[in-house]
RNA sequence: GGCGGCGUAGCUCAGGUGGUCAGAGCAUACGGUUCAUACCCGUAGUGUCGCUGGUUCGAGUCCAGCCGCCGCUACCA
């Protein structure tokens, strides 16, 4: 008999910088997935990695002076130490500068190429050196054919790119996505999807060569082939297409893609139309989950507020982190991270409810029966229940992470150990053993051993300390992970006569030491994303002396201005229109940062940036505390 | 500005296709218990279900308008 399949993935991620709590959320709920379905008997491929190609590193890597290979090693180390700390359980890690990447892609890219959808276009437009950037006709035409920046006529050039004709499956993705209602979760994403493919799709650009850290063409090396091919493809590569023949075939296609949402549309539409064009099967399930956005604004590397998961888990354990991860939030919605509410949780479930229940079990067991879990005899009603609600319990769980509602799958467990703690009240162990009822007391802990032992089990997708902790407690023998899901739908595995062992408690309260009521909540404990002072350096900013202002027709916030920066005036467009009028900023002294790239809004072109301030509420202008100089440097 | 979503107890949120849908958890108060990590069990709440109209015998649940948030996008360079 062979043992279903269960391939799951998570985005490869992209190591220009340290990964946040976010990256850590989406591995998460993934390896308990994972762990999950093995828990079932499934044969799992668990598949993670890193997506290391393009410009961006390219462009890092020149900045720290290294090659990208040089570049991306270590944060490459640096995420496996991460997931490592996590205990996630992958089966490979793919990178995509491995050579059985490679491979891969380029096979790929020539079968599709070769079967026609990808083809040689030209990519056209008026192109500025000094930009290194093409402009669209319209925008040329603004410019009057001229770069301000640069001082020099635009430049109509072609440039020859590979297209995918991602056009022509628009057609048939619409169907697989209506013919297959989950093929893309949850289904608020499934109809943003619809809805964009019914918009019309465009053929893909495909190949680059306005860098080279990637994988070149194949066919025609002085192209590198862009992101959508090389990243989307790892599914393929990290299963053995191409190199493990057997393996490819066991676990392709893919059962599930875990992806944030901002990401489901490649995965839901690109990584889809590549397959067919392919003739390769496609994945059976995209589920795009939502974020943990920080209380007060999103997380965002250039705002520093990243939340480190190291610190996280040397603060509260990695039990603690993990379960806050995945019960916190309804996986799928958006959820709101802080601090205060991981700790909450850590309180009210795991230490209150899940820990105190199992260190008042073994407590009583201890004193009432000398550490014995003594046979049960002659079952009343009560512990029948008992019984149904333990046993009830897989089931629940089963089906809320088939629907990959991990909240609600934590939430049963949650429930049970609720039931627990109740039947022990209603049971009152301690009276029956002062009435010298050893029969009865025999019952009640036989019964309860039992429900921790299905806990245990239950938990071990989820948490990764906690079970084998409460397994040895119970004095069981083995791991609870390794139980196999048949040991949670028979009752009896406890065998009576094993000895207890009392631990130290599971999870010990994590008290906060904040005032009463109303204190300003916990601070979130974030690492400022540093820069170097070359960073810093990089800005030209310059003082300034408006000299004309002007509302622009058509632009509600935008005023068009122009600054005297010394050497030049500049045309810069600001959104300031609602705090100032055009009349009252002529003259006035600015600060202007005189080298960012210019950009058309509105279709006027700005050539600078003015420095502004602003609370939310109201925005207030940089100005020099004093007349200074125009073209003074700012530092 | 456009598109999408949301606004339900102090907090976080559940509430297919309109009629026990006014709920859960946390927090709070009170009671119980004493095996336990000041824990557990029980009870009690409070809510004009954003506002205003409309459809209906009847609307958190449908429609319109408004207000306020959020996301994407655009004119935040």
């Amino acid at each position: 008999m062979t043992r279903p399949t269960y391939y799951i993935t998570t985005p490869i991620y992209y190591p220009s910088n340290r990964l946040h709590i976010g990256h850590a959320y989406t591995t998460v709920a993934a390896d308990a997935v994972a762990r999950f379905k093995r828990l079932q008997g499934c044969d799992v491929w668990f598949l993670t990695g890193t997506d290391e190609h393009g410009r961006k590193i390219e462009e890092r890597a020149a900045q720290e002076g290294k090659t990208p290979r040089e570049f991306v090693d270590p944060v490459v180390a640096g995420i496996k130490e991460l997931w490592q700390l996590l205990h996630i359980r992958y089966d490979d890690f793919i990178r995509t500068t491995e050579e059985r990447h490679v491979r891969v892609v380029q096979e790929l890219f020539t079968r599709v190429h070769q079967s026609g959808d990808i083809y040689a276009g030209e990519y056209e437009g008026w192109y500025c050196v000094g930009c290194e950037t093409y402009f669209t006709d319209t925008q040329a035409k603004d410019m009057d054919g001229h770069c301000r920046e640069h001082d020099r006529p635009l430049e109509r050039l072609r440039e020859r790119a590979y297209f995918f004709r991602l056009s022509k499956y628009a057609g048939r993705l619409l169907r697989h996505i209506e013919d297959h209602p989950g093929f893309i979760r949850p289904e608020s994403r499934r109809n943003e999807v619809l809805a964009l493919i019914r918009g019309g799709l465009e053929d893909l650009c495909v190949s680059r060569t306005s860098f080279s850290w990637g994988i070149p063409v194949p066919f025609d090396p002085q192209h590198v082939i862009y992101v959508w091919f090389d990243a989307l493809s790892n599914y393929l590569s990290g299963c053995g297409y191409l190199q493990d023949e057997t393996r490819y075939g066991k676990y392709w296609p893919a059962d599930l893609h875990l992806t944030g949402k901002e990401i489901v549309r490649f995965h839901a539409v690109i990584w889809p139309a590549i397959l067919m064009a392919a003739g390769l099967a496609l994945p059976k399930c995209v589920f795009g989950h939502g974020w943990l956005v920080l209380e007060g604004g999103k997380m965002s590397k250039t705002l520093g507020n990243v939340v480190d998961p190291v610190v996280l888990v040397g603060k509260y354990g990695l039990d603690a982190v993990r379960y806050f991860l995945l019960r916190e939030v309804p996986f799928g919605a958006d959820g709101i991270y802080h601090e205060e509410a991981l700790i909450a949780r850590s309180n009210a479930d795991l230490a209150n409810d899940l820990g105190n229940l199992v260190h008042r079990t073994l407590a009583m067991i201890k004193r009432f029966q000398h550490g014995i879990v003594a046979a049960p005899v002659r079952p009343e009603a009560i512990d029948d229940q008992f019984r149904e609600a333990v046993l009830a319990t897989p089931a629940a769980v089963e089906q809320a992470v088939d629907g990959l509602e991990l909240s609600n799958a934590l939430g049963a467990i949650g429930r049970l150990v609720s039931a627990s703690n109740k039947y022990i009240d209603t049971t009152a162990p301690w009276a029956h053993f002062r009435d010298g009822n050893e029969g009865r007391l025999a019952t009640i802990f036989y019964h309860l051993c039992e429900a921790l032992r299905v806990v245990a089990v239950l938990l071990t997708p989820f948490l990764v300390e906690t079970p084998g902790k409460i397994w040895q407690c119970l004095g069981l023998a083995g791991h609870p992970g390794e139980q196999g899901w048949e040991s949670l739908t028979v009752w009896g595995f406890t065998r009576p006569g094993s000895r207890v062992q009392e631990g130290p408690p599971l999870f010990p309260r994590i008290e906060t030491s904040r005032p009463a009521e109303g204190g300003p909540p916990p601070k979130i404990h974030v690492e400022p994303a540093t820069v170097e002072i070359d960073d810093f350096r990089r800005l030209d900013l310059r003082i300034g002396t408006i000299v004309e202002a002007q509302a622009m027709p058509g632009a509600a916030r935008l005023l068009r201005l122009v600054v005297d920066v010394g050497a030049a005036r500049r045309q810069v467009v600001a959104g300031i229109a609602g705090e100032y009028e055009p009349g009252e900023l002529a003259g006035r002294q600015v600060v202007v940062v005189v080298n960012l790239k210019p950009v058309k809004l509105r279709g006027v072109e700005s050539q600078g940036m003015i420095l502004t301030a602003g609370d939310g509420d109201r925005l207030r202008l940089l100005v020099p505390d004093g007349p200074v100089k125009e073209g003074s440097p700012v530092s």
